[in-house]
DNA sequence: CTTCCACAGGAAGGTCTGGCGG
DNA sequence: CCGCCAGACCTTCCTGTGGAAG
């Protein structure tokens, strides 16, 4: 059987789809023009060896705000080097990176060239890792940009000010930093010196609306896909849908991607409406799966205690909510039921609210009065995440064999 | 108006792991 | 090998609180 001819002789839509992916820059922003020359200003110092003021960047989810600092920055790279004004331009994103400790040796690996000079991830502290890094920057005497992409993920402010204040201790080369952030409350919380050194330059960036979603997206699926595949209203339905959710072009650009994706699997020779709808599901449903599967075991157990609960309300028709106290115990029951130690309330606090982060549930405090303060906990999509924890074998123990399948108790 | 429930969530500290230099 | 370090993950102890009931 020739499988993979059969499958290769299907026409592909695509031209490049990697066109359609959030990972790629293109060399046009469309509505982003005004921002790209502000960014462009404020950088312009470093091509005369001056040091830039620092930016601090606002704006939601794909508002384009990684996109256009990477942009300029580029850009910025390409006219050092041929006006032989080399530039260091850091890129460094603080969700990954997310400690004082990490955070310089993150920068410093990135300045170094040899692998035998790397500083190792853990073992030193924090401070000689701060003055080999001034060491290596003073070396190379060169303007360095430092990008902070999601710096309210950063632990405590210490880094932050660290990195503020650093010009003060170099001699020979300069800092400036770029902060990015979706957190518009996230400089209340900041020691006020690194506040305004961070903030001497702001920039907010607003979602972007249906049309100019349109745009991109028309943008976009001109070099991504061949042409007359997609259906008319493709495209606007694609930008409403995402606008609804504020205006984030990350998740128009996926949403046409995996339409697209969809409709060649299934051999189809245009790209419909029905396809985008497919795809918006497939998305929510991915999203959900693939964080479920990698929580730790006893957020899983707690996931499991929430779901029995709901369903037990569910065939008795009462209200489906569930409080924190409901869902401790019968979260511990089931822990007994397995032999392992139950965490305690507080800490399951905590994972309650990580789970509702995730939105994998949703929790709200509430005040029921003399029946005291709790949280209102509800499971954002019960069919599936019954489905996966079905399946997972550590939760083995609370779970029963019916038939063919794994049943919950 | 006050009371008081059932928690929320802050602070501080303990334990364990992986990985470093010496 | 040891001693040290940062960070992940928990516990203990604690103070704070929205609003129905009294």
């Amino acid at each position: 059987m020739d499988i993979f001819g059969t499958l290769m002789r299907r026409e592909s839509l695509f031209l490049n789809r990697e066109v359609l992916r959030p990972s790629y820059i293109p060399d046009v922003l469309p509505h982003r023009e005004r921002e790209i020359t502000h960014l462009a200003e404020i950088f312009l110092p470093a091509l005369k060896g001056e040091q830039p003021s620092n930016v601090f960047i606002y704006g939601k989810t794909g508002t384009g705000k990684t996109a256009v600092v990477k942009l300029v920055g580029s850009k910025l790279i390409e006219k050092g080097r041929e006006t032989n004004h080399l530039i260091d331009f850091i890129y460094i994103n603080c969700e990954v990176v997310d400690t004082h400790y990490r955070l310089l040796q993150n920068i410093a690996n990135q300045l170094i060239n040899s692998w035998k000079d790397r500083i190792p991830f853990t073992g030193l502290p924090t401070d000689e890792v701060y003055l080999r890094l001034r060491e290596i920057m003073d070396e190379k005497k060169r303007v360095a940009i430092i990008v902070l992409d999601e710096i309210d993920k950063l632990k405590g402010d210490e880094a932050l000010y660290t990195l503020s204040r650093m010009n003060g201790d170099l001699s020979n080369a300069k800092v400036s930093l770029v902060g990015i952030s979706n957190d518009l409350k996230f400089t209340e919380f900041l020691d006020p010196r690194v506040k305004s050194s961070l903030g001497e330059e702001n920039m907010v960036f607003y979602p972007y609306n249906a049309q100019e979603l349109q745009d991109i997206l028309e943008q976009r699926a001109k070099a991504a896909l061949k042409p007359g595949v997609l259906s008319d209203s493709v495209i606007p339905l694609c930008a409403a849908l995402a606008a609804r959710e504020h205006g984030d072009a990350r998740r128009a650009l996926d949403l046409l991607r995996i339409a697209a994706e969809l409709a060649e699997r299934e051999n189809a020779k245009k790209v419909t409406d029905r396809h985008v709808r497919k795809a918006m599901h497939k998305i929510e449903l991915d999203h959900i799966a693939e964080v479920v599967k990698t929580l730790p075991l006893h957020s899983k157990i707690l996931l499991l205690a929430i779901l029995r609960e709901e369903k037990k309300r569910k065939s008795m028709g009462m209200n489906l909510s569930l409080t924190t106290g409901e869902v401790y115990d019968t979260y511990c029951n089931m822990c007994k039921k397995m032999s392992i130690e139950p965490l305690t309330q507080r800490r399951v606090g905590d994972l309650i609210s990580e789970l509702d982060m995730l939105g994998i549930i949703t929790a709200r405090v509430i005040s029921k009065g003399r029946y005291g303060r709790t949280r209102e906990i509800r499971l954002s999509s019960s069919a599936e995440i019954q489905r996966i924890l079905q399946n997972d074998s550590s939760l083995r123990p609370l779970l029963l064999y019916r038939g063919e399948q794994m049943k919950l108790i």
